[in-house]
Parts: structure tokens; sequence; C-alpha cells
DNA sequence: TGAGCCTCGGCATTGCCTCC
DNA sequence: GGAGGCAATGCCGAGGCTCA
């Protein structure tokens, strides 16, 4: 074997992966009886694949303008209602199906495709479709969950509850702004299962159009990687929503009213508001500190520094589970 | 030795109820 | 109407165990 595949290799395998298993992997032909003689394996007949592989460990998060500003995802599972918002023109209608609404932890399967499609735009690939294929270990190590069996079925049932919430809205994406129904992803398949159980290895995802001329747009933005230790479903709204209008700006404030109905939630405003206080006694929102006006009953979103966020993800170990923050 | 499974307990959200 | 308490439900982490 050459120098530059062993550097390759090297340099390629992921974390806990063997010699072996990444040389097969990464060289195929290269594999064990190969060596001097024709390779066992027939030419790649469809080299232009009509799938994504999203194979990009280190790739940023990276979430979309439109579902970070608009409520499409609920904060607490199993909730069967029908959700309305309207807000400047924009409407949403959220139906959800027969699991309930996808919640904001479902969201993460969004966050990982978006980030792992971006990336790979931005490296020059040409082999990014709506189509994407991942590992289930890969997406589970990247947003911070457990790798045990409760991970792979919890994954499962996000995936049951994404295909079966139908959105209708006008909001719009790359200059397309008409009233669409779509499901937050189109369909999902199980592409490569274990020998010993019936847990997925690979799974097949379908993103819906909406969202896919939103990543052609790149009409998103980066997260903070502490956003998947985020465990408070409304933490990660409000994280949202702050990166969204105050990004790089000094402080951005808005009415507790405002974004209480932003925010989506389902509880009363008067829980919501103890919620917020609750939160900025904590201080625990990546990026952003926030400040509770009393008399005003209105809540100021102040960056941490310019170059906080970056230097936040820098600081993260890459490709370990961090601890949540509670 | 590391990955995965199982169980238990803690915590958060939400809705409902009662009291003032 | 606002405040507080309680229960149901869901998510998650910790710890111990098994297995390859």
């Amino acid at each position: 074997m050459s120098k530059d595949r062993q550097q390759f290799i090297q340099e390629n395998a992921r974390p806990g992966e063997t010699w072996n298993e990444a040389s097969t992997r990464l060289c195929p032909s290269r594999s064990k009886g190969s060596r001097g003689k024709r390779s066992s394996l027939v030419p790649e007949r469809h080299a232009q694949r009509d799938f994504f592989i999203a194979d990009i460990l280190d790739a940023s998060p990276k979430d979309d303008i439109g579902s970070m500003e608009h409520p499409l995802f609920a904060l607490k599972a199993g909730d069967t209602r029908m959700r309305t918002y309207g807000r400047n023109n924009v409407t949403v209608k959220v139906m959800p199906g027969h699991g309930g609404c996808a919640t904001i932890h479902d969201k993460d399967l969004w966050i990982y495709c978006i980030s792992q499609l971006v990336e790979a735009m931005n490296r020059g690939r040409e082999d990014v479709s709506r189509t994407v294929r991942f590992t289930m270990y890969d997406f589970l190590v990247t947003t911070n969950r457990p790798t045990s069996g409760v991970g792979y079925q919890r994954a499962a049932e996000a995936l049951r509850r994404l295909a079966g919430t139908r959105i209708e809205t006008n909001i719009e994406t790359d200059g397309y702004r008409e009233r669409e129904g779509f499901g937050l992803v189109d369909s999902w398949r199980v592409v490569e299962k274990s020998r010993n159980d019936d847990r997925m290895v690979a799974v097949e995802v379908d993103l819906p159009r909406w969202l896919w001329r939103a990543v052609e747009a790149r009409q998103v933005l980066t997260l903070s990687r502490d956003y998947f230790r985020l465990r408070k479903p409304l933490d990660r709204r409000i994280y949202e929503l702050a990166r969204k209008h105050c990004g790089a700006q000094p402080k951005w404030r808005v009415s507790i009213r405002a974004l209480y109905e932003k925010s989506g939630s389902m509880d009363t405003l008067r829980n919501f508001r103890g919620a917020i206080k609750a939160l900025v006694e904590t201080s625990e929102l990546p990026d952003y500190r926030v400040s509770f006006d009393q008399e005003g009953d209105a809540v100021t979103f102040y960056a941490r520094g310019a170059k906080g966020g970056k230097a936040q993800m820098d600081d993260l170990v890459k490709g370990k589970p961090q601890k949540r923050i509670r």
C-alpha cells in the first residue's frame, strides 16, 4: 500500500473505526484478495447517484431561517392539536400525524441534514440532493444523543412524526411565496439494518422541496454546537429566535407577548413568563445573555461578544457527546 | 475493552383544579 | 384573573450488566 493511501486512510478514518474497517470503507478496491488480480468488484455503474451521502463529521450545525422564525415544530411530544400561526402576512398551519406533531427535538434531524448539505456545497461537492443518506450512529453522536438502543428507537419515532406532520404555509423560500402543503420529511426508509437485531444502521430521507429550496439558496444560519446540549424544548426555541433576530447585532429587545407568540408555546403566558425568568437566572443560552425587564414586560438578548459563538464551538471536544445543559 | 441494553430516577412541559 | 399545587407524559442521564 502506498504512503499516500495510508495517509488518506489515517486522515479519513472515523472515531473508533479499526484500520481494516476504514481501509475497506475508503478503499474497497484494495480489500482482501484483490492485490495483483482483477478486482472482484464490478465497475460502479451509477457514479452519479440520486441521493446524497452525509458523511462529513465536522460540519457545523445549520438551520433554515424560515423554520427558525416561525413555529413549525411543537414543544411537546404527543401534541395532536392542529395549530395555526399568523404574523406579518405569513400563515402557518400545522397538522399532526398519528403520533402527534414533530417536536423541536425531532428537528435535530433537519438540522443534521441541512448542515451536511450546506457543508458539502461549500466544499464544492456535486452529489448533493434532497435525498440524504446517513448512518444513524453519526446522527446520534453529532446531535449529542445516547447511542444505545433507546437512541435508535427515538430516532425512528422522530422520523415517523416528521413524516406524519403536515405543514401548510406561505413562508417564502428562495424567492418563492406560495401556499404550499408538505410533510416535514417527504418520506424515509431504512437502507441498512444490523444483522443481530432489527436496529437501523443507515437511513435515507427525502427532504421537502420547500426546505430544499431554502438550502440551495443558502437561507440558513449557523447554530452553536451547544444547541444540542439544550435540554428544555423552550430554551431551544428561544435560542433559535435569538439567533434569527439578534444575529450578530449587539442586542435585540422584544416584548414577552411577541416572544410568546413567536415561540409557539401552548402554555399560558404567565407560565411562559416564568420560564423566561428561569432562563435569565440560569443564563445557559449559548451565544446570548438574556435580561428581563419587569416594568416593560420585555426581554433583551445581548450577543456574548463578536467571536462568542465561534469560540464556543472551537472549545468543544469534537466527536464526543457532551453533557447536556439542564 | 467498547458498544449496546435495561432499569430507575430526575427534570421539564402542560393541563387541570382550587384558592384568594 | 392570577397564583400555586398536583398529576400525566415525555425526555434524558447514570449505573450496572451482557456480549463480541
